[in-house]
RNA sequence: UGGGGCGUCGCCAAGCGGUAAGGCACGGGUCUUUGGAACCCGCAUUCGGAGGUUCGAAUCCUCCCGCCCCAGCCA
């Protein structure tokens, strides 16, 4: 099957960056960049951007570089910068020989920052932050210059390199640009540029206490890399003119074009780095890695595909308006790609126990099974039937409702690949009442699962040989959180106040068949019936199976019961 | 009563003056040894609202309404 991969949605970005490719805006060049700042792990949001980015660069021959945009010590960190690796190569992305990093430029910054001194666009001012801030007026007054503003070319100059040696102490001094204190747009209200941290830098150590802000780093790098289009999200906007103006100021290889879109948000879940880090740090999840969360560690653990992760950033589009995407496109996305490359198994997560009672009790079968029903190149297996077996627990009722077509007193259902059964008899706990075996016969005609007098059965229910079962844990992720929008925090609700107590459910003793013994951690399984599980790539091993639950499959049935429960 | 941005179906999203694409979700059906998959059908006389321009407006103009972002020596 040839997936003919059909052009990209067309979207605002492309449409610009196709109509300067026209008009050789950029000398005919398309060069995008993906800036993370290593201060957490990467998420789907982030996946968006990659995607625009790489994809941007690929479409029309262009490169794509990635750089960390290192430029403040005190929160960022090398785990951090070698699982933001790890996660874009495992998206699958490569940026070849294009890694940068912002503090590789730190020299170079620190040059065009002289310049704008001699300019006399920018100074050094000795204001306090609470000083500056209350200079910097509000969003309806203008601020006030700052009493340094006029200091000599040659007292910033002198300043600015006694702050660089190391001479004054962190928030003695910074540089701030020389603009308009009265700009009705804040950020152009003499911005700072550069301030004194006297914090190891995770690559380049003590070599500096000064280190530039974003506003002036950003776009220098930019320039400094040749980028032709800097796509960035909306909260960026407002800093556009900075941008532009910083890079107006100096003599710079190259202005790149700033083009904003908006963030990913997705429902039931957060994806602020400040939000994840709080569930992390305090434990509502265990890790970054935690299957539940919306992080590329997270979903990866949880079975989620690169190639659905790509589909999906492809499906929710680019604009510039703030928009929510419903977690079940999503859910969409990883079925779509699973369905057609997880092989078939069976596993029994709650187990009843079920005794065919004219099944010869020393027999085995081995029985002929599908391996994926939509790819006949993925072959077929042998599974064991005998006497005992265990079916879902789910699958069985006493007193069955109507539309219920699975298994119950004195029916007949079809086991898969096996054989028809009819439920003779329910063995029950003389305490609780609770059903602990079912006793059933079974037609030897239909063998295999079809019958030569071509009766018809209602059901068809997956099953494992009880002998041969291997014993499996397997967790039931569910969302995380049970409010559509749990970062609405109006009405002095905290975020955390909606997680779902029930997001992770852990099922031990779980019966699989035997083929999953060898199953290798991370591979990708489709449970008939239940759903699409991944074998845990931290916590099983070949002894003790742990599954994870990438997605259920669509279940109609239970649409059914939860309509059955809306109207009561 | 500062500035910037955004408002097209429940959720995304095309459209850029010629008479509302597509996907998800949802509803119905066909088929089926997964209540899965696949396939078929349905789903905005209307584009935040009101005026105006035009033979013709979601697309142009005016006013209004709503939502988001900005007062870090964070990015």
């Amino acid at each position: 099957m040839s997936t003919v991969e059909s052009s990209p949605p067309p979207n605002f970005i492309r449409t610009i960056i196709a109509e300067d490719m026209r008009t050789n805006r950029h000398g005919g060049r398309v060069a995008t960049r993906f800036p993370p700042e290593p201060n957490g792990y990467l998420h789907i949001g982030h996946a968006k951007s990659i995607c625009l980015n790489f994809g941007l660069a690929a479409e029309f021959g262009g490169t794509c570089n990635f750089r960390f945009d290192d430029t403040n010590p005190s929160k960022e960190d090398i785990e951090y910068v070698e699982s933001i690796m790890y996660d874009v190569r495992w998206l699958g992305f490569d940026w070849g020989d294009r890694l940068y990093y912002a503090s590789d430029y730190f020299e170079q910054l620190y040059g065009y920052a002289l310049d704008l001194i001699r300019a006399g666009k920018a100074y050094v001012c000795s204001l306090s932050a609470e000083e500056i801030r209350d200079y910097r007026g509000t969003l309806t007054q203008p601020g006030k210059d700052s009493p340094y503003r006029n200091r000599s070319v040659e007292e910033n100059l002198d300043l600015f390199r006694r702050m660089r040696a190391g001479e004054f102490k962190d928030g003695e001094h910074v540089l701030r640009a020389k603009i308009d204190m009265a700009s009705p747009n804040l950020n152009m209200r003499d911005p700072v540029l550069y301030r004194i941290r006297r914090v190891n830098h995770h690559r380049t150590g003590d070599r500096w206490v000064i280190y530039p802000m974003y506003d002036f780093a950003h776009g220098l790098s930019d320039a400094i890399e040749g980028i032709t289009h800097s796509i960035c999200t909306m909260e960026y906007e407002d800093h556009r003119p900075l941008y532009d103006w910083i890079l107006d100021q100096l003599d710079v290889p190259c202005h790149p074009q700033q083009i904003e879109f908006a963030r990913l948000n997705l429902s039931y879940t957060v994806m602020s780095k400040r939000r994840l880090l709080q569930l992390v740090e305090k434990g509502y999840v265990r890790g970054w890695d935690d299957p539940r969360l919306p992080t590329l560690a997270g979903m990866r653990r949880r079975g989620f595909t690169p190639e659905a992760i790509r589909r999906f950033c492809e499906l929710i589009g680019v604009g510039k308006k703030e928009s929510t995407v419903d977690l079940a496109l999503l859910e969409y996305c990883v079925r779509e790609d699973l369905n057609r490359r997880a092989p078939r198994v069976m596993a029994v997560v709650r187990p009843l126990k079920m005794v065919v009672v004219n099944y010869p009790e020393d027999q085995v079968e081995w029985l002929d099974a599908v391996n994926n029903p939509e790819d006949p190149a993925m072959g077929t297996r042998k599974v064991p039937f005998s006497r005992e077996l265990y079916i879902e627990r789910e699958d069985f009722m006493e007193d069955p409702p109507r539309k219920f077509f699975r298994l119950a007193p004195g029916r007949e259902v079809r086991l898969r690949y096996a054989y028809f059964v009819r439920c003779i008899d329910v063995i029950k706990d003389e305490r609780t009442g609770e059903v602990i075996e079912l006793r059933c016969t079974y037609d030897p005609e239909t063998r295999g699962g079809g019958a030569p007098d071509g009766r018809q059965v209602k059901a068809t229910l997956h099953w494992v040989s009880a002998p041969h079962a291997v014993e499996a844990e397997v967790r039931l992720y569910d969302k995380l959180f049970l409010k559509a929008n749990p970062a609405d925090e109006k009405n002095g609700t905290d975020f955390k106040d909606h997680i779902n107590p029930d997001s992770l459910q852990v099922l031990q003793s779980c019966k699989v068949e035997p083929g999953l013994a060898q199953a290798t951690p991370g591979s990708l399984y489709q449970f008939e019936r239940l759903g699409y599980f991944c074998v845990d790539a931290v916590d099983s091993s070949p002894g003790a199976l742990v599954f994870n639950r990438t997605v259920t499959l669509r279940d109609t049935w239970a649409k059914i019961v939860n309509a059955g429960k809306q109207k009561e």
